[in-house]
DNA sequence: ATTCGGGCTGAAACGTGTTTCAATTGTGCC
DNA sequence: GGCACAATTGAAACACGTTTCAGCCCGAAT
């Protein structure tokens, strides 16, 4: 995250990205990004606990970028279904423009260490908040003004948590060659249908 | 799996899921499994290509065990959600048994490792085959004798798609300590109650 | 100006997954 | 028995994440 990072953090946490993106998780090796940074191995150590919370690190960074395009365009569509599937056709069009980067920072999230834990909750956070907003329409968005504060009815709550979790687990299919990305978004839509057929329909 | 595998390699599984109970992932060293399994290095390597191609084979094992578990009792209940969650709490109260071992596992299969794509897909299969067999009641079990062939129709496969994925999803969130088991199975039934009632009810 | 303390550096060392290889063993075939 | 061939062994080596440490630098307090 630029705006409170220290500039050392931000040039190593930059080169991680950089390699990620050209060789994916292995290509980062922490000695050559500490090299790249201009940094001593140590200092990395010192701002990050493993190569795992670097890319975190990263990971938050990039979801910054995706929340930022998000409320500059966010998706229309006439039903909740297409501006969900809206939202995640964004997100597909990132990850498909740096693939190598896209699973390297999976596979750091899925390392399934307790120390992430928080950070793995904020990352939630922030996808669900998008979804949320993606399941409003634009009339409820301006309503709301342009800061809109999301203050999710348990309704959205619910659906948001669930396509996340549905979300979340095709990425992961995704990232192992499970499916391709085509194949990732027809299923995200059949169950994005299932999940907002369950609930009380708005319209 | 037990009934294909020659001996040397049952040895080296059955020594990993040990060591996995008592220390986790990384209590699973490769030379120590080597050693308690009477084995050299380099066999263990001629068997499994790495360390998560053994857990995956280790994963392949328990869910044998879980598909027994399951075709003996199979859970009752009285609308689909509740023999869905039957099936849930089942898989759980084995976790809790062995959360050394799940979590291992779980680390394994989410390496987003290429190789062990088909793998991965034949261990979705198997739960997938479960759930669908949750969702049919007791009367449809038996009308098609015991050795039930699913050929789910359309929306069976759709639904157990989806729940798995939610499932899946809440597993990684358990493994790495987002949740509690008892908050996952909260999910998990909140998310299922979604998913059902967005399709056509049977009853 | 001196001292203190914390961060930085450079380099070495450690642990473990993975690879390699020459020597040995076992097994089916003549 | 003797041979060919593949698997196994034991041990060493490699790669990379991670740790450690002694010495250095620099800003703050005295």
């Amino acid at each position: 995250m630029p705006e409170a990072m220290e500039e050392r953090s931000r040039r190593i946490v930059e080169t991680a990205i950089e390699l990620a993106e050209q060789g994916g998780f292995e290509a980062v090796r922490l000695r050559d990004v500490a090299a790249h940074s201009q940094v001593a191995l140590g200092t990395l150590y010192r701002r990050f606990r493993s190569k795992e919370e670097l890319l975190v690190a990263a990971l938050e960074f990039e979801v910054a970028n995706l929340e930022q395009r998000f409320s500059v365009r966010p998706p229309g569509g006439e039903s909740e279904l297409d501006r969900v599937m809206g939202f995640f056709d964004l997100v597909v069009r990132g990850l498909l423009r740096r693939q190598n980067l896209a699973r390297a920072l999976l596979k750091a999230v899925s390392s399934g260490d307790p120390e992430l834990t928080q950070k793995m909750a904020a990352y939630h956070f922030h996808i669900e908040r998008m979804l949320v907003m993606a399941l409003r329409d634009d009339v409820t968005r301006c309503a709301q003004g342009k800061l809109m504060d999301p203050a999710p009815c348990p309704r959205e709550s619910q659906i948001a948590e669930t396509l996340n979790q549905i979300w979340y687990a095709l990425l992961m299919g995704w990232a192992g060659g499970v499916h391709g990305e085509s194949s990732m978004l027809e299923k995200m839509r059949s169950s994005a249908q299932l999940v907002l057929r369950g609930s009380s329909p708005v319209v």
